[in-house]
DNA sequence: GCCTTATGCTCAC
DNA sequence: TGAGCCTAAGGCT
């Protein structure tokens, strides 16, 4: 269920937990994952995070590739792996493990990454496996395919190598010659890689961007802007696992740590009023996916505003023909 | 228990 | 452009 900062935490925590031993693969129950026997047993080289994509290296310029889509997760453990849940189930561990862990304590865990306040339920040095349950795609890559995918991802706010997918000014080319709306490129792949729809519209938001202005009409220091932005508001959310863009003089409760209900300016927040301004938040379903925004700070047209869902209207029934802006 | 929604993407037409 | 894929949580009846 991530954006790019979900996935780049992901990276360096098996990383840390799994580089450099050789590791047992197991498929899922329903033989989904039938690419495990490539890689089993061998000995894990690297994890590479580029956007939402993570690839696990390993030698022979293999890369098992994974991609979480909208409901893919991981869940870690030590010791003795739980019994399976879900039929899309992919399984990484520690060949010869199963060993009793400090953290064990006789009794297996079967804990999420990080609990809610971000902090970890044990380090990556104790982690002994991890299941991967409800992927898009888990699957092994050869070096031309890894390398295909990564030609066609735009740069990547997260990236750290030194390798183009750092570099945005590509992106900013791409949304200064499409008419497409800004709202629409920001989620696109291989314009901005690791933006998803939490972060399109808290950066939209946030840089008081109308989502409906086509790219062409997009000032270059607001490009810029966003980009510089998303660099550091990407960096928080892949610490402590909760999404949290508002700054804490908006909060209603000036809390330096946002409470619940506070960590989003528009996105889910239709029907409430703007932190800033007061004004109702509004949503509208844009090519298949939930677009929020602030009709006020955002400085949307009376028609864009009319096209906003009513409230009580499901997005089932609005989804009958989507409109592309 | 059912319905809706959700941080995504691919493929066929 | 629409269908399809997959899991989980929350709201409602």
């Amino acid at each position: 269920m991530p954006e790019g900062n979900e996935v780049h935490r992901w990276a360096e925590r098996h990383t840390a937990a799994f580089a450099g031993r050789k590791l047992n693969i197991l498929p899922g129950p329903n033989h989904r994952f039938s690419d495990a026997h490539l890689v089993d047993g061998k000995k894990l080289l690297k994890v590479h995070a580029v956007g939402k994509h993570l690839g696990y290296e390993f030698p022979g310029e293999l890369y098992l590739h994974v991609h979480l889509g909208r409901f893919g997760d991981f869940t870690e453990g030590c010791g003795p792996l739980p019994e399976p849940k879900g039929l899309l189930r992919a399984v990484m561990q520690r060949a010869g493990s199963g060993r009793p862990s400090r953290s064990q304590k006789g009794q297996p865990h079967n804990l999420t990454c990080a609990h809610d306040d971000g902090t970890q339920p044990f380090p990556p040095e104790d982690v002994d496996w991890w299941e991967l349950r409800g992927p898009t795609d888990c699957s092994v890559y050869d070096a031309a395919k890894w390398q295909a995918l990564l030609d066609r991802l735009g740069p990547d706010p997260l990236a750290h190598e030194p390798d183009g997918h750092d570099d945005p000014k590509r992106a900013f080319d791409k949304i200064l010659a499409k008419k497409t709306s800004i709202g629409e490129l920001l989620m696109d792949q291989s314009i901005i890689a690791g933006i998803g729809n939490i972060y399109r519209a808290e950066l939209l938001f946030r840089h008081r961007v109308n989502p409906f202005t086509p790219g062409n009409e997009m000032p270059l220091n607001r490009l810029k802007a966003i980009w510089k932005d998303a660099i550091p508001l990407l960096k928080a959310g892949m610490i402590d696992r909760r999404i949290v863009c508002t700054d804490r003089k908006d909060r209603p409760s000036k809390k330096a740590l946002a409470e619940r209900g506070e960590e989003h300016y528009v996105y889910r927040r239709h029907g409430k009023p703007c932190f800033v301004c007061g004004e109702t938040i509004l949503r509208k379903d844009v090519a298949g996916r939930t677009l929020y925004w602030c009709p006020k700070d955002q400085q949307t047209t009376a028609a864009e505003n009319e096209s906003a869902l009513k409230p009580g209207i499901s997005l089932k029934s609005s989804r009958v023909k989507p409109k592309r802006l």
